[in-house]
DNA sequence: AGCACGCCGACT
DNA sequence: GTCGGCGTGCTC
């Protein structure tokens, strides 16, 4: 018997395996098998079985990894369809999908005669029922949670099964918590931080039909779940959905494909939708549906702006007198606040007093910030991390001085002015674990912290139910002027939190402290309209033809050698430009343009595609794909979709 | 992706 | 003379 198996390479083809008569008993369409491929040797997926093969130089396989397989045929062909989509190979894409539990190369079976599970051809039974894709929007997690927990109990009374994708650890853990009182016995999780132990016991349980909700992140998509009723995308705004390296594929787009081939409805949840996928209701595409919830009504609001604030000492430290009287009012009463600041570290530039050289990263050439607690200077981007130097590197004539604010300064100041309150931060630096975050979340829900600084990674966790003072001095750092969503980004983070909070909150005040006062969108923040904030902001897409007016697409190209990565985008641009599409704008469109930055050591160019729809781009892509090769030392990604 | 093969330039 | 650059082709 011969196996046909996809490998985890660049590579559109499948290569033929001869089974050894030991293994044909044990052999399965979906497992992992041990393979040597062009002398080396690695895993590759059965994707089909057959009696003979068309080549004749046929090597054996070397062994089984997997008892069960962990695809069926269904999500073989839904991992096929998502890798031509997202221009990988299939065996890339196969490789992306594999349960966490699974990832260790320790899982080569030796002994065969152990076998005991053998579930994989349940799932050959197919589904009957009807396609929808659903958008269902909540003011609050509370109500969300209820209405999960309402059509998880429906679903199962159906005898049909749950998948809840989530787009972080985070929020997989924050369900977790709200589901187990109810639902323990039926609740399966899958995390990249949960331990290998706890990922396994759960694969276990899933494989033997024991659990009926599966919540886990973006490659879960790919689990292999008998009887699946219905898909969740829990946040569906969130860009965590997307996989970061190649192949870069969105679970978004992979649940919807799912959905589809299922018949079963994809359900996307959010407290905030995504301006996309609000435009897609609108045009008809995906179905709104009213989650339940009452909007709850803004008062006690205050915009403080630092434009017109008189006390230059006051805004030195960074803390409006308005604010202050605010917190302290809270602290007079026993109350609590909770301050939105983006940025980490203390100071968040090192500037030279002489040659006004400022610190940067060696590997990103970003900005360095400096993190008080560490005493160390530390890059954002890739985590570099450097003692500061107490002269100028550059000139050795002066020192060097810490200008700006991020969380640590914040929690130093405010220390300064309420020697007696307890303040805390939630930030990545302070709480890299979840574990980590939840103990403090914890802490702040039981009223043992007064102020908590926290960053974007406040999540739904938090008990606003005692919080009088909810402060935010993030507007300028979240609206990133690199990004054209970064209004859309903040602005939904923001309609997040002020939901949340103005639906527990017992007696909420709010407080926006900001130079960018006259932004337009801030009036539908004090009127919690998210509809005209999410009209407005289409509307400015509209005028300048971006996304979802346009489709944008990125070609990444990285390597260690500068010349290398010119040469291959500019070889990219010269294809693209050959082709003399109609309707297509390639930027930058002339070679000599090309720019080369730096990013965690490495040299990296961005190419944008840009067109009128997906079509088009794709299009262009599928010509250009076929039959190019990556230049060898250098790594391409390809973005679909990029916003 | 890696690696081998093969074809041209600039060096001890 | 040969060492080494990288274009092309192959991997069951």
């Amino acid at each position: 018997m011969i196996a046909e198996v996809a490998v985890n390479r660049p590579i559109n083809k499948i290569f033929d395996y001869y089974i050894p008569d030991n293994l044909i008993k044990y052999i399965k369409i979906g497992q992992r098998v041990k393979i040597s491929f062009a002398n080396r040797k690695t895993i590759g997926f059965v994707v089909a079985l057959k009696e003979k093969s068309e080549f004749e130089k046929l090597s054996s396989l070397e062994g089984i990894v997997d008892i069960r397989a962990i695809y069926s045929k269904s999500l073989l062909k839904l991992a096929q369809k998502v890798a031509s989509y997202y221009y990988c190979s299939w065996g890339q894409m196969l490789e992306a999908g594999v349960p966490f539990a699974l990832k260790t190369k320790k899982s080569i079976i030796k002994n065969f005669e152990k076998i005991d599970i053998d579930m994989a051809d349940i799932s050959a039974k197919v589904e009957q029922g009807k396609f929808k894709d659903i958008l269902c929007s909540f003011y609050n997690s509370k109500d969300k949670v209820n209405y999960y927990k309402k059509i998880i109990k429906e679903t199962i009374n159906n005898k049909k099964k749950i998948l809840l994708l989530c787009p972080d650890a985070f929020s997989v853990e924050c369900l977790k918590r709200m589901f187990l009182e109810d639902l323990n016995d039926e609740l399966v999780t899958f995390s990249s931080q949960q331990s290998q132990k706890i990922n396994k016991e759960n694969l276990e349980k899933l494989y033997s039909n024991n659990a009926s909700i599966i919540i886990g992140t973006r490659s879960c998509v790919f689990l292999d779940i008998i009887n699946l009723g219905l898909i969740i995308l829990e946040q569906e705004e969130s860009e965590f959905y997307k996989r970061e390296d190649s192949p870069r594929y969105d679970a978004r787009q992979a649940a919807l494909f799912r959905a589809q081939a299922n018949n079963i409805t994809l359900l996307r949840v959010s407290l905030s939708p995504s301006l996309k996928t609000y435009y897609q209701v609108e045009n008809n595409s995906i179905t709104a549906e009213k989650g339940s919830g009452i909007k709850p009504k803004v008062t006690n609001y205050q915009l403080i702006d630092l434009n017109a604030e008189e006390d230059i000492t006051t805004r030195k430290k960074f803390i409006s007198y308005r604010l202050q009287s605010a917190l302290k009012k809270c602290l007079d009463n026993k109350k609590q606040a909770v301050i939105v600041f983006n940025r980490r570290g203390s100071a968040s530039i090192m500037k030279c007093q002489s040659c006004k050289e400022v610190l940067k990263c060696p590997r990103c050439e970003t900005i360095l910030s400096y993190h008080y607690d560490k005493a160390q200077a530390v890059c954002h981007q890739c985590n570099y991390t450097q003692s500061v130097p107490k002269m100028c590197p550059n000139c050795n004539k002066a020192y060097i001085k810490f200008y700006g604010y991020g969380t640590q300064k914040l929690e130093s100041n405010l220390a300064y002015m309420f020697p007696e309150a307890r303040i805390e931060r939630l930030d990545i630096d302070e709480a890299s674990k979840i574990k980590d975050r939840f103990k403090i979340i914890d802490k702040y829900n039981k009223g043992k912290i007064d102020f908590l600084i926290g960053t974007q990674i406040l999540g739904e966790a938090i008990d606003f139910t005692n919080t009088n003072c909810l402060a935010t001095l993030s507007l300028e750092s979240l609206i990133n002027q690199n990004d054209f969503r970064g209004l859309e980004k903040s602005f939904s983070f923001m309609f997040r939190l002020l939901n949340e909070y103005y639906s527990t909150s017992k007696e909420p005040n709010f407080l926006i402290q900001t130079f960018l006062s006259d932004l337009k969108a801030l009036k539908f923040l004090e009127a919690n309209d998210y509809k005209s904030f999410l009209a407005l902001e289409l509307n400015e897409r509209k005028a300048l033809k971006l996304p979802p007016y346009s489709s944008l697409s990125k070609i990444h190209f990285r390597s260690t050698n500068t010349t290398k990565v010119q040469k291959a985008s500019r070889d990219f641009i010269k294809r693209i430009n050959e082709l003399n599409a109609k309707d297509l704008i390639m930027n930058p469109d002339d070679i000599d343009e090309v720019e080369v930055y730096k990013q965690r050591g490495s040299f990296a160019v961005e190419l944008d595609i840009k067109a009128k729809d997906l079509k088009i781009v794709k299009s262009a892509l599928d010509t250009i794909l076929t039959d190019y090769k990556v230049p060898s030392q250098v790594l391409m990604v390809v973005e679909l979709e990029a916003v």
